[in-house]
DNA sequence: ACAAAATTAAAACAGATGTTTAAATCGTAC
DNA sequence: GTACGATTTAAACATCTGTTTTAATTTTGT
């Protein structure tokens, strides 16, 4: 158990092309030549790919999971003991801001941010389960939170609205291919803090505007 | 060139399996077998797989954005006519409405709407440029008009706050397994007609959100 | 230093993939 | 009815996939 180096190479390889290519378009041959490893590591060391993309989720979303819920936890508390429904900018901060905190932190953690994306919106059951089962407590959480903080609307269209908040977010971590859409000569580029801000700007006033 | 009931099946079933399994997870066998038609067929009517994918899309995508194209023009029209700025929720509701209303004409329409948010969000440039080329005018008009209609805000801005709307237009697009998050014993499914309108709700608010 | 365990390496495996081929069948115009 | 082009069929093709195997090598505990 000594020696991890493998380990840490396969899925540092593993982050950066699943994220590129996805996970169906990268087969074990470019990622362990990518890693520097041999073929049939992969294999002895995480069973299966399946499980390679297991463990290349888990890795990152665990720390990140374990910061959101302390923070949600903490508004949660805070709101209880005031006897006060909590802030919605509040909550999106809290759980959007570890995220993009750690997404700065480096070229792997770019990579592993955009992943998510492609995870929460794959086409394969086993996949998408997969990660929506890491992150079902922090979700659900986050639902009950929204729903307190907006008692005005009924709970489905809270539900409703955090799906739209959602896809907003995993399209939006996938921002390097996002400028292709307008090939205008204007320099439309946004640096990261602006996005969080503009990101938390856009949903929360969307989650707070009136129910018809 | 008499007989294109093969070619349809071949569409049908591509649209259909290509929706609810994703591109690369959609062989051709079981596509033919889905279809009726020898494996062959598809290289013979169509050439390759991925010109099966551009002819699935093209099917729908081309009349439907005709439909886009046109309401956005008017809109822009007779903004330009009363010399006045264009209304948000106006230029969302044209764009968002023939997709909702075409997505309620039949199962095969529901996939190839949830098809698009594939493509959208698909990880190979080739798939994706695919899709982006055919809505490029479209993309480009509503993103003028959007300008036009929130002159307070920098175009940078707009931009922005356009793609955290596509992204969750996406997401939306596949609402079939959107409940699979919050397990819930409450009643969260909403109507088709609700998930405009809460959807134009949202997104109207969020584009107009004052800036910083 | 030696034996046992863990890891790496190269090769082969079984199966699936998109595509092509070559023959058979069909539809249609003469 | 026959000949010809379009279509369908079944089989083979080459290539790629994830996984296993077996042997070599390295690391570890004593």
């Amino acid at each position: 158990m000594a020696n991890n180096k493998t380990k840490k190479c396969i899925l540092d390889a593993a982050e950066k092309l699943f994220a590129r290519q996805g996970f169906y378009a990268t087969s074990l041959r470019m990622l362990t030549r990518e890693a520097g490893v041999n073929l049939a590591a992969v294999n002895y060391h995480f069973g299966s790919k399946e499980e390679l993309i297991k463990a290349v989720i888990e890795r990152r979303i665990l720390p990140l999971n374990k910061i959101r819920l302390e923070r949600l936890l903490n508004i949660k508390d805070n709101a209880g003991a005031d006897d006060c429904s909590p802030d919605v900018r509040e909550i999106l901060f809290a759980f959007f801001e570890p995220t993009f905190e750690f997404r700065k932190s480096g070229k792997g953690a770019q990579d592993f941010i955009s992943l998510i994306g492609r995870a929460f919106s794959d086409p394969r059951d086993t996949v998408r389960k997969l990660f929506l089962n890491m992150v079902e407590s922090v979700f659900q959480l986050l639902f009950e939170l929204l729903c307190d903080a907006l008692p005005s609307l009924p709970k489905n269209i809270v539900y409703l609205r955090l799906n739209f908040m959602l896809g907003a977010m995993a399209h939006s971590m996938n921002m390097s291919q996002m400028c292709q859409l307008i090939p205008d000569g204007l320099n439309l580029k946004v640096d990261s803090s602006t996005l969080v801000e503009q990101f938390i700007m856009f949903t929360a006033t969307g989650l707070e505007a009136p129910y018809e």
